[in-house]
Parts: structure tokens; sequence; C-alpha cells
DNA sequence: CTGTTGCTTAGAATAGTTCTAAAAATAATT
DNA sequence: AATTATTTTTAGAACTATTCTAAGCAACAG
């Protein structure tokens, strides 16, 4: 339902050298917005962030985080997770991996490795059977 | 951008039939979508087809379009592909299959093949380089 | 008929997101 | 430093896909 743990251990990362590293110009909305985010591994909705960073005594608009994770994900730095019409996640975890959505409990985990979605059934989350594999390949025109 | 032509040849399907095999209950509007929906392999947003059946003649509101669809999706008779937060695509073709969606050309279209994401990269539709892979496995609790 | 249930409908409401326009912060230039 | 240009933030309005509401209609059973 809400914030979903994750199973990797949580490595401190350096926030300002990767907004500088993936091209974010450095603000002091945008370090806020990003220790919360990059702080560990999860997946949050925009509101959800912003109730975070609301949490932390300091005070970011709403727009701006709204403009801070577009921008996150231009540059790469966050992946967005389309679960449905009124859900979009974002995850600060931006290696390549997939997701198991629990259609019942709201819960979104990481699927650990890179599994061919035949094979994935094996390893389902306990208590749960398969209810829709949902695959999309975003391809982009080839700029000529 | 707007409907996706699909490569499988058109066979036209008993709507009627379908419905029944699936419970759903026959009226004048759910026939009239139906036919309008299934008359070919085709990806559509509530709205568009809400003027495709429109542009039979028919009148049909767009509470019940979006009723239908959502009525047929739990029968199963159609699947719900959310590309992004305003984008909801509804594809008449329910089986197993996944898809390209070409983020410059809105265009959506089927994966022919179950292939494992590791190997779509060698098949990806003229003209265009992958973007991102996004792959939704939804379970759901199994209910005891 | 009469009551019950299911279905359709117009329009209102909701909610996530984007837009607007002005102020504030920051950077660049003289 | 002072001035100018650029970028960023912000509150609130606007937008839009979808859901809800509440009333009417259709089908059907008793
Ligand atoms: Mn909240
Ligand atoms: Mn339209
Ligand atoms: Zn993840
Ligand atoms: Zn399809």
């Amino acid at each position: 339902m809400d914030l979903n743990e994750q199973q990797q251990p949580p490595q401190k990362r350096n926030t300002t050298q990767m907004m500088i590293a993936h091209g974010v110009n450095l603000t002091k909305q945008r370090r806020i917005i990003a220790d919360v985010l990059f702080e560990r591994n999860q997946h949050v909705t925009a509101d959800q962030l912003f109730d975070l960073v609301k949490q932390t005594g300091s005070r970011v608009s709403k727009a701006t985080v709204y403009n801070t994770l577009g921008l996150f994900t231009r540059k790469g730095l966050v992946r967005e997770i389309f679960i449905d019409a009124s859900r979009t996640f974002y995850d600060s975890n931006n290696s390549h991996h997939h997701h198991f959505y629990n259609v019942d409990t709201g819960d979104l985990i990481d699927i650990k490795d890179r599994l061919a979605p035949h094979f994935i059934e094996q390893d389902l989350p306990e208590g749960t059977s398969m209810d829709i594999v949902d695959l999309v390949v975003r391809v982009k025109n080839i700029k000529s």
C-alpha cells in the first residue's frame, strides 16, 4: 500500500555526485529531494515523496517535487513505473530490473534477477499467484 | 498516434458468443461496443472507442463505454495496457502477447512471439532503437 | 400489473498531473 | 558592485482521464 522497503542493503549514495554526473544543476530543493529519495532504494509516488520531504522539516512545493521527478527521470536518475492510470511510482534504484506488483495489497517489489518472463512464475512472492505480466518495450525513433 | 492496425488477419469474431462465454449479460449497448471493439485486433483508448461507436451512428454514453471496458477487462475479454498516467489502451486481442510502444510516434504494436526480454532487441520495429523495457508482473494474493 | 434487479445516462466530482505567471535565486556581464 | 540575463521555485488555476452519483429505463419474475 505505502512505501515498499527493498531487499537490497541501503548503501548511502552521494546525491551531489549523482546529480552532477547526470548533468543536473544543484539547487537547495533538489538536494533536499534527492537526499530523501536516494536515502534508500524505494518506490514512491510524487505525493508520497512530497510528504516524506515535509517530514524532514524541509519545505518544498509540490510543483517542485513534480518538476524534479520529471527532471531526474529525463536525466536517468530515476525510473518511472506506471502501474495504472492513477498510480505512477518513481524508483530510486535506476539499475535494470523489473517488478512484482500485488494487485491486492498494492505492494511493488523488485524482481532480483533479469529473469525471462516465462520463468518468473517459479519465484513469485509468498502467498501470491500470477495475475498478469505486463511487458511494454518502449522504443524510440532513431534520430537522423 | 491513433489506432494501430495489427498484423494479424482480421478474423470476424462472434461477439455474442464471446460475451456469453465470458459470463457477460447481453445488452443493446454492450453489443454495439463489442461489435466495434472486436471488429479487428486493435489498441484503443476509451475515448477513441467512444468516437468509433459514434461513427457507426449508434449512440452510447461515455459512462457506458467506461463501464463496459471495465466489465470486459474483469471478465477477460480485453486487456488493459497502461502506457503512462494519461494513456490507457484496451487491447481487443486478449491472447498472451506483449507490445512495442514508440515514445516518439505513440505507435503501440504487438510483439509477435513470446520472446524473452533479452532477445527482443534483435527484432525492434524499423528505424527504432530500444528505449525502456517496462515489465510489471502483477500478482494477486492466493485466496484462502 | 408490480416489484426487483440490473443497466444506462448526464453531469458532477475526484485526483493526479501540468500549466501559468510572478517572485526569488543564481549566474553572467559590464 | 551593479546590472542584466537565466534558471528555478512557487501557489494556485487549469486540465483531463476516470469514477461517482443519483435518477430513469429495461428486462424480468412473481
Ligand atoms: Mn499524501
Ligand atoms: Mn476523441
Ligand atoms: Zn524497483
Ligand atoms: Zn496487442
